[in-house]
RNA sequence: CGCGGGAUGGAGCAGUCCGGUAGCUCGUCAGGCUCAUAACCUGAAGGUCGCAGGUUCAAAUCCUGCUCCCGCAACCA
């Protein structure tokens, strides 16, 4: 039996497009999904959007239609962007489904059950327009002397009745799994922050509200809608049938791997544990908070409007470039820089001149000399330090990053490799072979053929299209794609004795021009 | 004393936890090759690792102090 892994996003609030930061989280995501199911594991791959929330309902009630109609209209930008990105989710997910109020409403019960709300009062003051109560000393005074918030807009005193979730009784809980469990709050200097955050006390969170109806109601207070969070985090249990006791919840919970940005790391790495334990669910493995995408090392925003939608630069440079760019040059878990010229200069680089290139020249020479035909050949020196570079950067060195999320290692290893064989072949010159030692040559070429067979599997989860359409015209069966398929004895035999022959090999990485913008001076 | 991240050859980064020849990619220069996507290979130049102290036989790495940059309100991963 396969082992199942479970990995999920954040879900996303999708009360504008999707931008390039929600494309580098599906991206990154749907490349250790891709991984694990190629290391042979049983996959499940969650994402979806969170829509719920006051911000929404006030949309929707400007756009005259229904906050249901926003939310599947608004989804539908995420879905796009997910299947032109090839990410390979096995579920989206969308809060409103009656589903994920059903399991919200459960998780609410247990935790109520557990004795861990209690209705309240909650004071403060509020402003409506953005949704939120800010403390007395955040405020500023307006020119009248009143009350504003720090964005300017006006607050109220307001006291509203509100379910509190008893947060203080977790904090030494939360401590000891933090301790007992480094591996849960990842990378480091994220755990560290929290750490000293839940030191410092936890105060009772008040997790309904009154003001707005649009959200899960709470169970026999139906006035009372809960707190986004609660209900967003039930999403990753919701998606594999809680509170059924269903086969999915079974073999996938807990869940291995909830990948989110920096941002959000508090609410999955404090209150969804403290939530979990109360409703007297199994926590999930690791929850890991990536860094975010600096536009030439600013800030995205949308009112600097220097915002980048996915789908351009998937138009414009290629979906496997830009997700093979986001791994190799953002050092996972740190924020990352990125702009056009960044992207075409390393898709040029390692994608089209060392791999692409490599895979060209190598396939190009057997069409042309050898009919396109494969042969047993014997390995010398040369060969077998070659092969045994490539099958440990391939077979060992990038599985092993991968598996720790250190895609940009995991890919310099694997660009060694590709450097050594193009390296090889220089050194190698089957061109000369062709007439001095034809026997030779024979054999080059088809260590060649090994090698880039291994570093086109092992480069899948990156580049998924481009090695695939590689692996096509090698002739390997897509069912001998996967990790093991790299110590597999016999795949070779089995292609000669099949009599694989090439066509006329396609480059599968075009070079890419540099965009006009980076030859103005600026 | 609010919190955190960063400062390493022209550019972008790794290395810092567990001190010991400063590494990678791009760019530049010089050679080589011609199978290949004007691609590939070799070599070279270029850094007192932000500043100042300290510990040590030895510090980019540990300690102390300081400077500068960027996040920490919203849209938002």
């Amino acid at each position: 039996m396969a082992q199942p892994y479970y990995i999920t996003t954040a879900i996303s609030y999708p009360n504008g497009r999707p931008h390039i930061g929600h494309g580098y989280e599906a991206i990154a995501a749907d490349v250790i999904a891709r991984f694990q199911r190629l290391m042979g594991r049983d996959v499940r791959f969650q994402t979806g959007t969170d829509v719920h929330g006051l911000k929404m309902y006030q949309k929707a009630r400007e756009l005259d239609i229904t906050p249901a109609q926003l939310a599947s209209e608004m989804s539908q930008y995420f879905i796009d962007m997910c299947d032109r990105l090839n990410i390979s989710y096995d579920r989206f997910i969308q809060t409103s489904e009656e589903e994920h109020h059903r399991a919200s409403r459960a998780i609410w019960d247990a935790m109520a059950a557990n004795g861990d709300l209690y209705l309240d009062r909650y004071e403060g003051w509020y402003s409506v327009r953005d949704e939120a109560y800010y403390d007395e000393k955040e405020l500023i005074a307006g020119e009248g002397g009143e009350n504003l918030s720090p964005q300017g807009t006006p607050v109220e005193w307001t006291v509203e009745e509100s379910w509190f979730f008893r947060l203080s009784s977790y904090q030494q809980p939360l401590l000891a799994l933090y301790r007992d469990n480094p591996e849960f709050l990842q990378p480091d200097s994220r755990r560290n922050e929290i750490v000293n955050f839940v030191s410092g006390g936890l105060n009772d969170l008040s997790v309904s509200r009154t003001s707005f109806d649009w959200g899960v109601k709470v169970p026999g207070s139906e006035d009372h809608v809960m707190y986004v969070w609660v209900d967003a985090l039930t999403n990753y249990i919701t998606g594999l049938g809680y509170p059924d006791e269903t086969e999915l919840f079974g073999k996938f919970w807990p869940a291995d791997l909830h990948l989110i940005g920096k941002d959000i790391v508090r609410f999955h790495a404090v209150y969804w544990p403290a939530f979990l334990m109360s409703a007297g669910v199994a926590l999930p493995r690791q929850v890991f908070g990536h860094g975010f995408l600096l536009n030439k090392g600013e800030k995205m925003s949308k009112s600097v409007g220097n915002v980048v939608d996915p789908l351009a630069l998937a138009d414009a440079f290629g979906v496997d470039q830009l997700r093979y760019f986001l791994l190799r040059e953002v050092s996972f878990g740190q924020d990352g820089s990125y702009s056009p010229e960044a992207i075409v200069r390393t898709a040029n680089a390692d994608l089209a001149n060392s791999f692409g290139n490599l895979a060209q020249r190598s396939l190009s020479m057997i069409f042309k000399n050898m009919d396109g035909a494969l042969v047993r050949t014997a390995d010398n020196d040369a060969d077998r330090q070659l092969l045994d570079l490539v099958l440990g950067a391939t077979g060992t060195e990038l599985p092993k990053e991968f598996a720790a999320l250190n895609f940009s290692q995991g890919l310099e290893a694997w660009m060694r490799a590709v450097f050594a064989c193009n390296q090889y072949v220089d050194e190698q010159a089957p061109w000369a072979l062709k007439k001095s030692d034809p026997e030779r040559m024979q054999a080059v070429l088809m260590t060649l053929f090994r090698a880039v067979r291994a570093l086109a599997i092992a480069i899948q989860p990156v580049v998924p299209e481009a090695a695939a359409r590689l692996l096509d015209q090698m002739g390997i069966a897509p069912d001998q794609r996967d990790f093991a398929s790299l110590s597999d004895p016999d795949w070779m035999s089995a292609l000669i004795d099949g009599d694989f022959r090439l066509e006329q090999p396609q480059p599968i990485f075009p070079r890419l021009d540099m965009p006009e913008e980076a030859e103005q001076p600026s």
